[in-house]
DNA sequence: GATTGTGAAAGCGTTCACAGCC
DNA sequence: GGCTGTGAACGCTTTCACAATC
């Protein structure tokens, strides 16, 4: 069944596949040539009759007995992904974040790498940041269209997200990543996806609480005994 | 049912008890005095069934025919999330996302101050970021002890992710949010939450290829020769 | 003997739809 | 009349377990 056509691929399982793609490419830096779905797995912090689910979805790529071959998976994952080719980004607010995020090797070395970034305020139009020169807000469009650019990363603050949003549509861009604490507006066919930091951590504020609760006796004080189970 | 006690909140409803929780301090700054499960779940984004059966597992705290009373469903979202004080955190990493997160203001506005940032890098010891300044990796047990940090963050390059998870756990941390594109092992009683950047943009980039596929001509014939760019 | 691929079962999360209450 | 709280239905995800295959 669901040979390699239009099929769709759970999210979840879409969700993974970037994480084993990772372990893929390590193992293949160390010259490994097999690997089976238990090593997989182990590797990825999940069990291995998922990576068996997950990588069904995109064909049947192992060998019973055997395993599956390294390079021929990553070659299989990556153009499952799109990341045939690289996908330039533009990102919108050189503040602290969108500063990090330009200056951070890692989106260019994994297949995005940022063809612009601009910012509202022109005091910071003109300045470098990781070889990037920050541009102008009205620059976006033109960027978009050059770089034939698809993703646009907002990294404002709150209160200006929705309109770098409506500036990254405008200008062409049908993918956005938002890092800004605000739900986004935009017309269905546009992908977001969103990157809230605060909210991590509420999450594991709620698990640290909870483990107050349940060890210690009241709410308020979160005395940190070192339990250490190392 | 499910009064106030040891009741399990499912990890869905606790990943969106943040979206709600920042709508509702929006709504208060408005001085909004009631918000209805439909008008909450517009502004979160989501369904308002979601929105009652989410809020639900906190108590009964809704009135029929009205809808929630903002001041006190905040109150009870916070203190489910264990947001009734602040919840100091340290940095392991001052490289850019390091420094980006230590001198962007939502941290400890959203109660999560930075109670320090440490890099090995002995010529990064003793600069200053956002009012906070960097130490030495042997400071960290200090640290947490000092200030009480239940919660640490790793910004470091992936290679030197585990290390700096082990040297958190050591010094006593309980929590962990990580940044680095590798898979932490950890004492199972550590919760660990990870961002990584890269895959949200691959998530993305399925999307767009999916979209292309579509779009354009037929999709490739089941082709396993070649491979275009790299 | 080892390991994949996959039906079937179990577990979660979402949505529906409506009784109950203000 | 309006809106919550929730059982029931549905759909998605995970896990199990084993036949198929190398």
């Amino acid at each position: 069944m669901a040979t390699t056509r239009g099929r769709r691929i759970p999210d979840a399982t879409v969700a993974r596949l970037p994480v084993y793609l990772r372990i893929l490419l390590e193992l293949a830096d160390h010259d490994a040539q097999n690997v089976s779905s238990e090593e997989l797995a182990d590797l990825a912090g999940v069990n291995a009759a998922k990576v068996r689910k997950d990588l069904s979805h995109l064909g049947t790529y192992g060998t019973r007995g055997v395993g599956y071959e390294v390079p021929y998976l990553i070659y299989q994952v990556r153009r499952e992904l799109g990341l045939t080719h690289d996908w330039p980004v533009v990102i919108v607010g050189a503040g602290n974040l969108g500063q990090a995020l330009a200056g951070y090797g890692g989106f260019g070395a994994r297949g995005f790498p940022v063809a612009g970034i601009v910012d509202i305020d022109e005091s910071k139009v003109g300045t470098t940041i990781g070889g990037i020169t920050v541009g102008r807000l009205t620059e976006l469009g033109a960027m978009v269209r050059r770089h034939h650019v698809a993703i646009g990363v907002v990294a404002t603050p709150a209160a200006a997200a929705q309109e770098a949003a409506n500036l990254l549509v405008a200008a062409g861009v049908t993918s956005i990543l938002n890092f800004a604490p605000v739900v986004l507006s935009v017309p269905p066919a546009i992908q977001v996806r969103k990157v809230d930091l605060a909210v991590e951590l509420q999450i594991l504020s709620y698990h640290e609480q909870r483990r107050a609760n349940l060890t210690g006796a009241d709410t308020t004080p979160a005395r940190p005994r070192h339990g250490a189970s190392a």
